[in-house]
DNA sequence: GTCTATATCCAGATAGAC
DNA sequence: GTCTATCTGGATATAGAC
């Protein structure tokens, strides 16, 4: 099996070279606009070898897909074995796809940045995947325990990590420069405390009695 | 020019006809899996009256986005008339585009739900377009008046929109089955007070004595 | 197992009649 | 302005040599 985010061993497999090579072209290009050509040729493979591993384009995709997968569903569990608490597991997962994002950036964008129900039409919907399923575990046992707020847990999980998510993208865009790690203290800090002024902060009075109208 | 929320005049214009029936098709089966054969038919128009108003799938696609972003302006720009207050703005973005979520599903899911990218390159990317800088703006005010916590704006823009954006995914992708708007309050609460549970709350003591420790 | 050359299909686009 | 029939390019996929 190929290693996308481990190092690849020297000299590097014909399958590993297929797949990277795939994964970039799909980032950069958009499935659709991929020819198996180019996977091809920037592989530095035949087409015969492409057809014979993995049977087509759309095989490599779906390969591409469950090792994606199953590498971030390692990821969740090594934070749920080091954490208890699901507010700690929660930022060690914002904290870790953050990193992830910078450093291994075509990897978080196929899986967060890409319509694979467009090419992948038999495989589960992303929701429905063994990490994003642990994630909405997490957050369903906080609520039980009275950790988080009494809430439905769709909503709650999407307010978690929606922000999370969002940052990716704008960062994945190009519209933000800064790498993701800097905004995490802020982030969490919006999550756990919400997005309202703090009173002892420096405010407008004005302001501040609008907000304490609007609290009520 | 087309309207796409309205209803469509009696008899039905045929360049109407045309947008609706692609902008369907695109979203239940992706840009890229949609012939033009398959509009014509739908639409019931001929191929030529296709190429002769948008010439071709591209051009149908690109008046789809510019006109549907054209109405989610005109829908931020009515918020910003009727609500002074950046949180209260906010407030009636979101709970309108929870709204049209269940109205008019096939134009926010190509709004929200689609890489234009893969098929419009020489659009800009949505984020940088007007109805989103705006939405961008009044979080801006909100923070420099000190009715929203000194954040980083992104991050604070990402924050307070990426919970809704992610649930109207969630709705769109049928992973939830009850109509947004019934979720406006929880919403909002997390937005604005955060997702760690009341003080006054019940909770079990150990859970409190965690979270306060975290928290400090 | 790997490569080259080739076949097949279908989408997007056009030309010209009405 | 609308339609029908047709063309062309390029993509996926295969067959067969090495």
């Amino acid at each position: 099996m190929p290693y996308l985010t481990q190092a690849c061993p020297d000299p590097e497999p014909l399958d590993c070279r297929i797949l990277t090579a795939a994964l970039d072209l799909f980032v950069e290009q958009g499935y659709h606009n991929v020819s198996v050509h180019e996977i091809q040729s920037r592989a530095d493979v035949s087409i015969g070898s492409i057809y014979k591993h993995f049977g087509g384009k759309e095989g490599i995709a779906d390969a591409l897909y469950t090792h994606i997968l199953g590498e971030l569903d390692q990821l969740v569990d090594g934070i749920m074995e080091q954490h208890a608490a699901a507010i700690e597991r929660c930022e060690a997962i914002v904290a870790a796809l953050f990193r992830h994002t910078e450093t291994h950036r075509n990897i978080i964008a196929y899986i967060f940045h890409t319509k694979h129900a467009d090419f992948l039409p038999q495989q589960a919907h992303i929701c429905e995947s063994s990490p994003f399923l642990k994630m909405r575990a997490i957050v369903e046992q906080g609520i039980q325990q009275g950790e988080l707020r009494q809430t439905d847990p769709w909503v709650a999980t999407a307010c978690i990590f929606g922000g999370m998510a969002r940052l990716i993208q704008l960062r994945l865009d190009g519209s933000i420069g800064t790498p993701l790690p800097h905004y995490l203290e802020d982030v969490l800090q919006a999550l756990w405390n919400g997005m309202i002024a703090d009173k002892n902060q420096d405010i407008l009075p004005s302001a501040g009695a609008k907000i304490s109208k609007l609290r009520s």
